[in-house]
DNA sequence: CTCGGTTCCTGGAGGC
DNA sequence: TGCCTCCAGGAACCGA
């Protein structure tokens, strides 16, 4: 699925088409997602002003007028995309309607697997934001008021791998004590926020940490956070960063809300790399694929220890 | 509480 | 071309 990077790309795409529109009209073509999507959904949200989309964790937060807002998480194959019926001009190439004027589906994108479609004005100009989502993984719910962190969807979240919050203070007192593998322990939602299966691999990497290692060993005695450990906080940082510059990684159903890719897939280190010469100076060693809790880990058997 | 395994769903890739 | 198996960016859930 989409990690936080990706979100943050989507949020910001869809962010200058929705902020400030009306909802006219939710259509939901079927009942629910990976869950019953809310009861009343529809009516509630429609004559709702949006008033800014935020991002927490991989949940995009639509803010609307009446202090409600809705959360959608994108699971493992979820997009959006914006369409301008009025006024596109700029089908891609590969799409499935490339008469100007019309609506575009994007690359490897199935009209079958549009679940919801928000119908927005503006100004008088109607656009569409359209929700689709192939493997149904993905979820929305509305939650009203604003006391989010409340939200049963947002109470055990961690700290965020963006900002101050994640440290190497706060991955000590996290780690400390757990025999769980550190590749499994950064995938816990409840630890950090946002990572998943390609930024950890690479964080890995970039911090030389073998991903069976106990997360617990990377703590001292103290509880002080060891040398490893306070690479590990800048790599996460680093990478993080950097994916969401390049407008995240688009691999298969990743796709960014015009229709365009993202590019950090082509930066990956040992992601899907499988077979491939560590890209480390000086690294003899070849990128290996392992299964951790049924997923695949890739890493550097020889400088990750 | 932690841990590992299973499950939801569809589609793409690769083997034969 | 077709059929089969395996695998996929997530995370809730269950049982030990």
């Amino acid at each position: 699925m989409p990690e936080l990077p990706e979100v943050e790309t989507v949020r910001r795409g869809l962010a200058p088409a929705m902020e400030g529109a009306v909802i006219a009209r939710a259509e939901l073509r079927r009942p629910d997602l990976r869950f019953p999507l809310p009861e009343g959904f529809a009516a509630r949200v429609e004559g709702r002003r949006i008033l800014g989309l935020k991002r927490r964790a991989k949940y995009l937060v639509i803010d609307l007028s009446d202090g409600a807002a809705i959360l959608a998480h994108l699971g493992m194959s979820g997009s959006f995309r914006v369409e301008e019926p009025a006024v596109l001009t700029n089908a891609l190439p590969g799409s499935s309607g490339d008469t100007p004027g019309l609506f575009y589906l994007p690359r490897g994108k199935d009209a079958r697997h549009d679940h919801v479609v928000f119908h927005l004005e503006r100004e008088g100009r109607i656009l569409q934001v359209v929700y689709n989502d192939p493997r149904r993984f993905g979820f929305m719910d509305l939650a009203e008021g604003t006391a989010l962190d409340a939200h049963p969807f947002f109470r055990s979240l961690g700290e965020e791998p963006t900002g101050n919050g994640l440290s190497p203070d706060y991955l000590a007192a996290r780690f400390k004590g757990k025999g769980q593998p550190v590749k499994a322990t950064l995938l816990d939602q409840r630890v950090i926020a946002g990572l998943g299966n390609i930024y950890v691999c690479e964080a890995l990497w970039r911090a030389g940490i073998a991903p069976a290692t106990a997360a617990g060993a990377l703590v001292r005695g103290d509880g002080a956070p060891g040398a490893r450990l306070v690479a590990l906080n800048t790599a996460i940082h680093q990478v993080i960063a950097e994916a969401i510059e390049a407008g995240g990684s688009s691999l298969r159903d990743h796709i960014r809300t015009d229709g365009t890719l993202g590019y950090f897939q082509h930066r990956f280190s040992v992601y899907d790399r499988e077979g491939e010469a560590c890209p480390r100076p000086a690294c003899t060693g070849t990128v290996a694929r392992i299964a951790q809790g049924g997923r695949s880990t890739f890493f550097c058997p020889v400088c990750q220890t």
